[in-house]
DNA sequence: AAAGATGCCTGTAAGC
DNA sequence: TGCTTACAGGCATCTT
């Protein structure tokens, strides 16, 4: 089984499920076990956020933003994040970094073995650096064929690459990138310069739906925020490619390629993508 | 400007 | 069994 690895669609399940236990509530304190994060919890973290509401939870690419008026709070879970919605109660265990206590004996608990996850306030109305330069949502009318093909033009570097840069769009990791390649029928060592529009089309529409059918997915296994550290069920949908390498495709049969693009790992059909 | 490499981390699995 | 080592990956940042 994969490990939990938090992308877009598990992100989103993550908002949808936080949200409503949140929002409404205002943050009566802090407390930071380990502030060496992807970058270092600041030290104001408290002075700024703290007698705040919590008016909401949006989703930029991977990035939760806490909407706590007029300043935000930026959460990333990088690769091993999770957040836990508890009663104050509930003894911290190892890699719980960081708590928000909420109005209302609840708490907010940020748990991160990894440590490649961020927590960062922002301030409210000035654009960060990190979500300046962004790409546009994959679910959004942005993210068109359109869009892929007029940036790629004169790209030699791999389509794959192409499709997990946050510049181009943002969301789409190393996983969703293989297994929306293959539902498009392309190879994700083919350089993005030389697809053609009409498979950027495709290549779209198979992101999205990949999206998609895991947030709906995401949306049924990931129900109980309540639970204490219990495990949650990401990635229930088949895979087609990833993690298959030497196992049979699901279309044709053929044996699954496993090709390091980039320094990641690639998985791929060799009949079914050209 | 674009592409490739690097660093940050620890849990897990594979190898000896 | 216990140790060592490779690997996983998001993404900013540095180098070429």
């Amino acid at each position: 089984m994969l490990r939990g690895v938090p992308e877009l669609p598990e992100v989103e399940t993550i908002r949808r499920g936080i949200a409503p236990h949140v929002s409404g509530r205002r943050i009566e304190a802090v407390t930071v076990r380990e502030p060496r994060l992807r970058w270092p919890v600041p030290n104001d973290l408290a002075a700024r956020i703290v007698g705040r509401m919590v008016l909401g939870v949006e989703r930029r690419g991977k990035y939760l933003l806490f909407d706590l008026d007029r300043q935000r709070l930026l959460i990333h879970l990088g690769m091993s994040g999770r957040l836990y919605v508890l009663t104050p109660d509930v003894t911290p265990i190892k890699h719980d970094h960081l708590d928000l206590h909420l109005s209302g004996n609840l708490l907010l608990r940020f748990h991160d073995p990894r440590r490649f996850g961020a927590v960062l306030p922002l301030d409210g109305d000035t654009q960060h650096p990190l979500l300046a330069h962004l790409g546009p949502e994959p679910l959004s009318e942005a993210f068109s064929g359109e869009h892929l093909y007029h940036l790629s033009r004169g790209r030699s570097s791999p389509v794959k690459n192409f499709l997990m840069d946050g510049h181009v769009v943002v969301g789409v990791g190393n996983i969703y990138a293989s297994e929306s390649l293959f539902r498009a029928g392309i190879r994700p060592g083919l350089a993005a310069g030389r697809v053609s529009l009409p498979r950027y089309v495709r290549l779209v529409d198979a992101v999205r739906d990949t999206l998609e059918r895991a947030i709906r997915q995401g949306g049924t296994t990931l129900r109980d925020f309540s639970g204490a550290h219990g495990e949650v069920g990401y990635f229930q949908q088949e895979l087609m490619v990833y993690g298959r390498d030497g196992e049979a495709c699901r279309v044709c049969e053929n044996p699954i390629r496993r090709q390091v693009i980039g320094q990641r790992s690639s998985f791929y059909c060799h009949c079914c993508q050209r």
